[in-house]
DNA sequence: TCTGGGGTCCTAGGACCC
DNA sequence: TCTGGGGTCCTAGGACCC
């Protein structure tokens, strides 16, 4: 059976989400290109307007090139993710207010289960579309003007297809029975789970088209793909999802990377950055009550290859040295020499409670003894346990953090009031002085480091 | 100036235990 | 002891998603 008509699933997509934000926020750039992403060396495309879209620029996409194809006139700013979690909240809570039943996938994405809704839409024809439209209404007019597109289906694959076919500000319903002749013509990258991989391999065996893929046997998908990727694509080529709607999931690693301006080749600056990586990770651990017991580098090279080395430890920790230290363990063992331009940390065997003590041979051991072991680390207080790391960092650090002003940057100024970095260098900094309540101001330009400029909260929404 | 950052899931081989 | 097999944990890498 390919639909469940008892199922009822929408899926929103908040549309060009940072850049609608921002345009949103920021008056003098609605209706022109605007690209929002990493604006360093190496930088990539986060987001871009429908505006930037004209002109081929598209998310992932090296923000050099999206700069080649932009026209003079295109912001290009880096991100506000305050604002974007802010508007997020808002939107998911107007989610939850129609049904309890609510999966955020991202900051701009989510699954409602519509069926669980105190007040169930239903199939019938004009009622549903007339709900969806509310729901629409109600959420650019708590957001200041932000448009989704939504999509209604009996499953998740099914309305996240549908929400992708009439965007942006689009509704669009697959009613129970109309899936497999909405899914069969699509092009197999359609199907959750199929990326250029998996779509270059099936292209090998003449398959393109979801349709293509449905007339290929279960055990040959299992042959070529394994198991679990050769049953679900099996199933889901006949619009077979039984995924459920899953409100909270917890999390099962947590990582931060950095990827440098140029390739680094002095331990010291990874250590340094290792530093940085561990505390920061620690922090979060302890946001979350959470403790870890693996501890994985990742590094890539000069050429784009990409490495990952882990360790687990006999005990859960939250101990940034001792994260740092089986970090540094790790990063030992990798060869540098032609330079890294990513390094990255992460955590998993994550787990709610501190195990810091280990039984080995039926003797319970202590943080305390636990250096005698070999590639056990030891547990101290804060980074101190690497002499010399916290003097060495610094300095290693200097010039290589951003600092300064970011292009996009919400502020204020003591004589002109709230504003946006529109551009900076050289020790100066030029400000656009407007709001979402004010209409487009003055451009000045000040020094860097002028005291009557700081930095400002986003607007509120 | 090619290629971010945060995740999830799966596979495969080896260790180790029963 | 010519020798099998299941289960689980660990590590490394790959594919995919937003």
């Amino acid at each position: 059976m390919a639909s469940d008509p008892g199922r009822c699933i929408l899926h929103l997509d908040l549309d060009a989400f940072f850049a609608a934000v921002e345009q949103r926020d920021k008056p003098s750039l609605r209706g022109r290109p605007v690209v929002v992403g990493g604006l360093g060396a190496r930088g990539v495309v986060s987001t871009a307007s429908y505006e930037a879209r004209v002109f081929g620029a598209r998310s992932a996409m090296p923000m050099s090139e999206a700069r080649r194809r932009c026209p003079a006139g295109t912001a290009f700013l880096s991100g506000r993710y305050e604002a974007y979690r802010t508007t997020s909240r808002v939107v998911m809570e107007i989610l939850r207010s129609r049904s309890p039943l609510v999966e955020q996938v991202s900051v701009d994405e989510a699954y409602v289960d519509l069926a669980a809704a105190e007040d169930p839409p239903g199939w019938e024809e004009g009622r549903l579309e007339a709900w969806c439209s509310d729901l629409l209404a109600q959420i650019q007019d708590a957001t200041g003007g932000l448009t989704a597109s939504v999509g209604v289906a009996t499953s998740k694959m099914m309305a996240k297809l549908a929400s992708e076919m009439d965007k942006p500000a689009g509704t669009t319903v697959v009613r129970p029975g109309e899936e497999l002749g909405v899914l069969h013509p699509l092009p197999v990258r359609a199907v959750a789970g199929v990326g250029p991989a998996t779509a270059a391999r099936l292209r090998t065996f003449g398959v393109e088209t979801v349709g293509d893929l449905a007339r290929v046997s279960e055990s040959d998908l299992v042959a070529i793909f394994g198991t679990a990727q050769g049953t679900s694509l099996h199933r889901l080529a006949r619009a077979q999802d039984e995924r459920p709607v899953v409100v909270e999931r917890e999390a099962k690693s947590i990582s931060s990377e950095e990827t440098f301006e140029t390739d680094v080749t002095d331990r010291a600056v990874l250590e340094s950055e290792l530093a940085r990586l561990a505390e920061g990770l620690s922090r979060r651990l302890t946001g979350a009550s959470l403790f870890a017991r693996t501890i994985t580098v990742k590094a890539r090279h000069h050429d784009f290859s990409t490495v990952t080395r882990s360790a687990s430890l006999p005990f859960a920790t939250g101990d940034p040295a001792v994260i740092l230290r089986e970090g540094l363990h790790l990063l030992g063992g990798l060869d540098v020499s032609q330079g890294l331009r990513l390094l990255g940390l992460g955590v998993s065997g994550l787990t709610a409670h501190a195990q810091e003590e280990l039984a080995l041979d039926g003797v319970l051991l202590h943080p305390e003894v636990l250096p005698e072991l070999p590639d056990v680390v030891s547990v101290g207080p804060g980074t101190g346990s690497v002499p010399g790391l916290l003097e060495r960092r610094e300095p290693a650090l200097a010039g290589r953090r951003p600092g300064g002003w970011s292009t996009g940057q919400d502020v204020a100024h003591e004589q002109h009031g709230a504003g946006w970095v529109w551009g900076s260098g050289r020790g100066r900094v030029t400000v656009r002085f407007e709001g979402p309540g004010t209409p487009p101001g003055p451009v000045r330009t000040f020094a860097a480091d002028d005291p009557e400029l700081s930095p400002a909260p986003p607007p509120a929404w």
